[in-house]
RNA sequence: GGAGGAGUGGCAGAGUGGACGAUUGCGGCGGUCUUGAAAACCGUUAGGGCCCGUGAGGGUCCUCAGAGGUUCGAAUCCUCUCUCCUCCGCCA
């Protein structure tokens, strides 16, 4: 959410970053219409408000000095009556304008680049080439099948299209995977591991930004107000709602493995198959809390560090800069990192950084107290470090090899107890 | 799920209809003292909105878990919701 009084001084800055984005800006002429009409109430009520006051004092008094005070009492409610209606009409206007101000998206940085769609997204860095092989590599989905480690007919059954059941080897690179990258991010990069709850009620979700907005996006729990968590994002985020932090602690670093649980309502047709799209898919997430002047430098390094995964597992990659109309309602600026998967012939998102700047801090109320006594709002910041199935895709899919076999990154030898190949099994083992 | 108890500033904790946006302590900030620091002492310190002012600042309104209600007036009384604690039940 973005500041009012902000969005009032600076309509010009909001209805470019609106156009940027290939939005309307009859938004925001709708949200100045009624902050004006609110204001002119406001100040009509208030005085109201403090008439009735003064007179509730004189009652006060006149009661302490046992002298009649029905005259008094008379005008107060007088006046009382008139306060109610103003109040009516006033949270009407309270609640359309919080509606308009929460459809509002942040204001992309200064370095994005303008374009309505990913077409003007930006390559800035590449590691690694893109592998070749001397036959056609295969893809998970056909290597999932033929070492029997991905099941998804049965788990259709379990549940329905769309979802996952990995076994065997499969099941533990997915756990040697989530172990390796937390270990990264605990012991080298200093961030301190969070498990966090799946589920989160409503208002955590308002404060990260996923409602109003992506309501249906989410799956929603029949019998309490609850969501499963889309991304760890949600409640390690949440963890400082409505806190005053101090100046000393900043930055804050957390890291978080989480199932993340997803719809994907409207994207019907899109990565229908595989592991690419799954309604239910595990995630390491990188999370920040930092001072204002320090969120673009940490944002720099934190994708930095989701990177380094990308590196020690030996996947070439790219990391891309997304534009203004590729950009999330919340971001001021994301980059993505994209790994190469031979087998699908293309780039696969494995983690998403971005800096909200305060967006999320506002909704949210996430504050700090400066070392001059002054209180202003965190700067917050996250990535995945990083998407965990699609990172085993493009395992299977890079170092898969004539045969079918596939081998294993050395990095995440320690984590299979020193297993170096994945091999058909020929019987239950 | 049942029965009780509780929710007040950064934290702890007073406050049962008007003098309370709130005693006090801790913490924070400023100062005295000191070569410097600590201790001690003095002062100061809730958040937010609106209006006025170039500014320092001033005026005013709102906020005591949240939403309603009673009243001229609510932290305080009433209703509902949420959360936490204790006991019982159930359970990995």
């Amino acid at each position: 959410m973005l500041d009012l009084k902000f969005i009032r001084e600076n309509p010009e800055k909001v209805r470019k970053a609106l156009k940027d984005r290939g939005m309307s800006g009859e938004i925001l002429e709708n949200l100045l219409h009624i902050d004006a009409e609110r204001r002119a109430l406001l100040r009509d009520l208030e005085d109201l408000r403090h008439q009735r006051n003064l007179i509730s004092e004189e009652i006060s008094k006149l009661l302490q000095n046992k002298e009649n005070s029905q005259e008094k009492i008379m005008e107060a409610k007088k006046i009382g009556e008139d306060v109610d209606r103003l109040e009516g009409r006033l949270s009407q206007l309270d609640e359309k304008l919080k509606d308009l101000l929460l459809n509002i998206p942040n204001i992309p940085h200064e370095s994005v680049p303008v374009g309505t769609d990913s077409s003007y997204n930006k390559v800035v860095r590449t590691w690694g080439e893109p592998k070749e092989f001397d036959f056609t590599p295969r893809t998970h989905l056909e290597l999932g099948e033929y070492l029997d480690i991905i099941d998804f007919p049965r788990a259709a059954k379990l549940v329905g299209s769309n979802f996952a059941l990995f076994k065997g080897d499969g099941a533990r690179l997915q756990r040697a995977l989530i172990d390796f990258m937390l270990d990264l991010h605990t012991k080298k990069h200093r961030y301190k591991e969070i498990w966090p709850p799946a589920l989160v009620n409503r208002m955590s979700m308002t404060a990260t930004g996923q409602l109003p907005k992506l309501e249906l996006d989410m799956y929603r729990l029949r019998d309490d107000d609850f969501f499963l968590i889309p991304t760890a994002e949600v409640p390690v985020t949440n963890l400082h709602r409505d806190e005053i932090l101090e100046e000393e602690k900043l930055p804050l670093y957390y890291t978080a493995y989480t199932p993340c649980f997803r719809r994907e309502a409207g994207s019907y047709g899109k990565d229908t198959k595989g592991l690419v799209r799954v309604h239910q898919f595990d995630k390491i997430e990188l999370v920040k809390f930092t001072k204002p002047e320090d969120s673009y430098k940490e944002h720099e390094m934190l994708v930095r560090d989701a990177e380094e995964v990308l590196q020690l597992l030996g996947l070439s990659y790219r990391t891309v800069l997304l534009s203004t109309g590729d950009l999330s309602f919340a971001g001021a600026k994301c980059y993505d990192l994209e790994a190469w998967a031979p087998g699908l012939g293309r780039y696969l998102e494995v983690s998403s950084c971005s800096n909200f700047e305060d967006f999320q801090a506002r909704r949210a109320n996430i504050r700090f107290r400066t070392i001059g006594g002054k209180i202003a709002y965190v700067h917050t910041l996250n990535g995945s470090g990083l998407a965990v199935g699609r990172t085993l895709v493009a395992i299977l899919e890079n170092y898969q090899e004539k045969d079918g076999t596939v081998v294993i990154p050395e990095a995440l030898r320690p984590y299979m107890h020193g297993l170096d190949r994945i091999i058909p099994s020929i019987e239950v083992r």
